[in-house]
DNA sequence: ATGAAAGCGCTAACAG
DNA sequence: CTGTTAGCGCTTTCAT
């Protein structure tokens, strides 16, 4: 069963009586043309919706406009907005810009669909969604020697390998946010994030290094828990800081706010009389949250487009920002001030 | 930028001192050819790691190995689980038969991404991920002759023009849960819905309404509220079922569920103490919610994979069912017994 | 069992 | 400015 072909650019040729590369040129608008036969040409193809296929463009010129997203397995369990709203960003602008995207869904140690979609050249770079410390794909990107682009920054040892790193000012915006927060407060204040394996997270610790380098408490007397990616890990730090008389929580992403919560709740402490919590991440849910939650708030979509569109122009040979830096927005609601 | 291109069958073909024609054949296995040189071949291919280039198989074959999964714009803004998972399963099953899968985000009135992706022959057949009343993408597919496959049942005015119409049994897990959740009880129940332009929605209310006509409680002490879109909308029905003795809601998805939750706990009513809520889609949030919610559950990625498996035979000219049809389970918890 | 040759639909030198 | 020609890498008759 296989679609029905339709019309050529040989057809077009013989019905105007003029040879196939006069018809090519016409529509690429490459090397020197009459305007008379080229708007004879687009007349006809427009009068008989003639569309190149793809399959023989891509033969004859050895690129598909196509691309691989990469997509971490786990989407698939749980929702992560971020993985969402990029996915859908990158989707569109590729479409804006007449290439469309091939999904892989991989694991850190398998990462068989993506090397296929490789061998078989159905793809002409790939983007990865989110950048880890050490990644068998980015290694495996590079040795192949493959364009790729990434959603965040990769890890030093990497720097220069992708075509595209595009992030948000998370250090800048981390720094910022935490200041709005800690800022003349005289109460500790614990960080609390899951893996530093993600660079992003190392981002965010570093950019609330910053902050309280700046600020009337010492380092010292910011706990920084790590590590924390169930509620179990979760209720087990915060009532060990809680028993330590800490009262304020920053978090690192939305999830592990969540948690952090419901643990706080769970000890019948209540936000933000009792208890403070922020967001190193804003999403939906923060806002939606009771109470709302104080949250940093970076624009996935913005991203997502940003890397695509600089990744495509690169393939393109046209200039290109290696670096796309995004900005942020510091949300203060009532959760901590 | 182009990644570089590699080994052909040519090259093969000439190390191998064979013709272009046996190597092509000691691949495909199609044709008469000895075993020698067939193994001959395949070491060298092992060996030297070739891998076919697509787009070549593409023109020659008038096939692209690519699948359409249209999926709804909507998608972008909210997590909808069906939708994820059943992207993620389909994903995962056409790398399985060898087929890639390219994501068209599309709404109703705008559905061009899928129409270029077309129009370029970019891909051998789409999969639409739900299913409307009245639906222009549909419409199109039609008219183009395109092979095009379902997750849920198509409106009947569109019967058997899919190949492939994968679903749950919505009416009669309805049924059951319905009879499940409602017998041998006499307090009135609602039914709470959301947009019968749905299919799925419409075969839920018919599964519901056969339970009723089975039940101690006549239909028309049964009411059936539909096209509940928001919080507000939600609010609104509820309290007026509250006002009318209403304490037991049947929700026809988790999203109204969680709002009929939301309202009825505005109202100072517990659950199941006061009132009582059951819905017909279980999802983590019904899980996790407090109480948990008893609920009716689909296996989405089952749902996906029979789909994506049917519709590729199909494409393969193999035998294939057009109508797969799902079970369901019937999950009771807290909320409603 | 194997090979020669044509062709899929398009691009891109190279001539003219 | 336009046409001729030769590919791109693979499949597929049709011979042998």
């Amino acid at each position: 069963m296989t679609i029905k072909p339709s019309i050529t650019i040989d057809d077009i040729a013989r019905e105007l009586g003029v040879s196939k590369t006069t018809v090519s040129r016409a529509i690429s608008g490459k090397g020197r043309i009459s305007a008379a036969t080229r708007e004879r040409v687009q007349a006809y193809i427009e009068e008989h919706n003639y569309k190149p296929n793809a399959s023989a463009k891509s033969l004859a010129e050895n690129r598909t406009y196509n691309l691989a997203l990469v997509l971490p397995r786990d989407f698939i369990k749980l929702d992560v907005p971020f993985i969402r709203q990029t996915m859908s960003a990158i989707v569109d602008e590729a479409f804006l810009m007449g290439y469309n995207v091939m999904i892989c869904l991989e694991a850190i140690t398998d990462y068989s669909s993506l090397v296929r979609t490789l061998d078989y050249r159905k793809v002409d770079g790939v983007i990865l969604s989110r950048t880890l410390e050490d990644d068998p794909v980015v290694e495996m990107l590079i040795k192949r020697d493959i364009p790729f682009a990434t959603l965040g920054t990769l890890p030093v040892k990497y720097a220069g390998k992708a075509i595209v790193e595009a992030d948000h000012d998370q250090p800048g915006g981390c720094y910022a946010f935490s200041k709005a927060v800690m800022a003349s407060r005289t109460q500790p204040t614990a960080l609390l994030g899951n893996d530093l394996g993600y660079i992003v997270n190392q981002s965010r610790l570093s950019g609330f290094r910053k902050a309280c380098q700046e600020l009337v408490i010492p380092l010292d007397q910011t706990p920084i828990r790590m590590g924390i990616n169930d509620l179990e890990g979760c209720r087990e730090a915060v009532e060990d800081l809680l028993a330590q008389g800490i009262r304020r929580f920053v978090c690192m992403d939305e999830d592990v706010c969540v948690r952090t919560m419901t643990v706080l709740k769970d000890n019948g402490l209540t936000i933000p009389g009792d208890a403070q919590v922020a967001s190193f991440s804003d999403t939906d849910q923060m806002k939606t949250a009771v109470p709302p939650v104080s949250a940093l708030y970076f624009d996935a979509a913005e991203l997502g487009r940003a890397c695509c569109r600089e990744f495509i122009h690169a393939l393109n040979d046209e200039s290109y920002d290696p670096k796309p830096l995004l900005g942020y927005k510091i949300r203060l609601r009532h959760s901590m001030i």
